[in-house]
DNA sequence: ACGGAACACTGGTCAGACCAGTTTTTAATT
DNA sequence: AATTAAAAACTGGTCTGACCAGTGTTCCGT
């Protein structure tokens, strides 16, 4: 494997492991490149990697930072780079979610009609998890029950585009979820909702664990709709083991 | 904003589009500098960022690939490596054809609901090539005409993902319709259903496109089950999958 | 103390060279 | 002529050292 890439997850699992608290500094380049041993070339591609999956943050002038998985008081600058984003280009990331309302509600009926007892049992497992985190910091076990669900409709193909998809939103958008939570009457619709899937698919209920599939992401994606509106700060929460990307384009044809 | 990440921008900007083909050959780096008047440096920057994202793929000595969403099959044998999907799993077949009724019809409902006169002229230009075409080899026409359907519900998401599927399918749609219509009474379906979906997404009906859509990829689905069982030869007919350019950015050659 | 000019950082870009895999072309051998 | 092996022409990967462009600090003259 390319050294590039072997430094980017070196400094991946440091910032995820906690070895580098978010908005640190990290290293110039060149104080990286002496220190690894390797040219300054492949130390600014490394980061490049990083900064493609949103990991770390670098400013001109000023250095690289880890990103911020906390709500940033505002910053002096009226435009913060995430924000920009989405106001530049905000299509994209409502595209992939329009297409994984689709696919979750698919993922769910199978789910539902297909699902064996080791399927049911780590689905429930996952549930329990969900229900007994820290509402705040639930990104993880959120994606652990939705992904039990999606491998329980046993089709492969289906696993892999959806993780694709998750792979290329934003952390941001995760980051949102954990925002949304805060907000005591989405939180309780997004546990109703949760709850709700559980009991379809757990019922053997295909067309109704789709509906509510479906519903859930289109709630996700509305609701995040309505924060870019008001101007709220969506943050950036980086999960472990998962590769966002970042949105472009605006239009087609 | 730095020019790398203008250029990753412009390149995913053009993946997603479907202006790149899943798994198509990126220019190599040398191209691509010259041509975008940049150096070296910057296009591999611009590379790195791509692949953080997961939207491409690098191999040494051979280049940079557009990531597919879905699992490469054996390419490692260079010995037909769709039949070795049939043959050996056939399953996965299934498993594809399932997503695409999903995302076909949705990709039909959203047409039906966003495409514009472009759109629909050259939807219809499509579909009246698909009538003209002499229907033992009218792969490519039938192609086109769910293309240019797809492309019409304005979704780059989308059209990647059902471009990705397509691809790793071995074109199963033109092999299947190749291989259903010397069958009349197929035939005769087929050619209703391709009608009812022009009508449903010319007229501005979302529902009747998407159920239309749906029901025909798994009437070919189920058609294809059924040759199977009967134990027909299910033929690989391979079709260059050409997109046309619509950037600099492609080969001229 | 103040202001501003140097200076010492930071990342951003460029140029050219060379190494390391892969593919194609060429040329020698059979 | 067909095969095969060497050579050339690609591809990405790394290195070097230079210079530009923002940012922050230091220090000096007023």
């Amino acid at each position: 494997m390319a050294i590039s890439q072997e430094i980017s997850y070196r400094l991946e699992r440091l910032i995820l492991d906690g070895g580098l608290a978010p908005e640190q500094k990290i290293p110039s380049e060149r104080q990286l490149a002496a220190r690894l041993g390797v040219s300054r070339a492949v130390i600014r591609e490394a980061l490049h990697e990083l900064q493609g999956r949103g990991v770390i943050e670098t400013r001109h002038g000023k250095g690289s930072f880890v990103a911020s998985m906390v709500p940033q008081p505002d910053n002096t600058s009226d435009h913060s780079p995430l924000m920009h984003l989405f106001e530049g280009h905000p299509r994209t990331l409502y595209d992939l979610l329009e297409v994984r309302e689709q696919l979750e509600g698919q993922a769910a009926f199978l789910a539902a009609q297909r699902a064996t007892s080791l399927d049911r049992h780590r689905i429930t497992k996952a549930f329990k998890a969900l229900e007994d985190t820290d509402p705040l910091s639930n990104a993880r076990p959120d994606h652990g029950f939705h992904l039990a669900i999606v491998e329980a409709s046993h089709n492969p193909v289906l696993v892999h585009v959806l993780n694709s998809l998750k792979n290329m939103m934003l952390m941001t958008v995760q980051a949102s979820v954990a925002n949304l939570n805060p907000r005591e009457e989405m939180r309780k619709k997004i546990v109703r909702q949760h709850r709700q899937l559980y009991d379809a698919v757990m019922e053997g209920k295909p067309a109704i664990a789709q509906k509510v599939a479906t519903a859930h992401v289109r709630f996700v994606s509305e609701a995040m709709r309505d924060m870019e509106k008001q101007g709220s700060k969506v943050i950036r929460m980086p999960v472990p083991g998962e590769i966002p990307a970042r949105d472009s384009l605006q239009n087609p044809h």
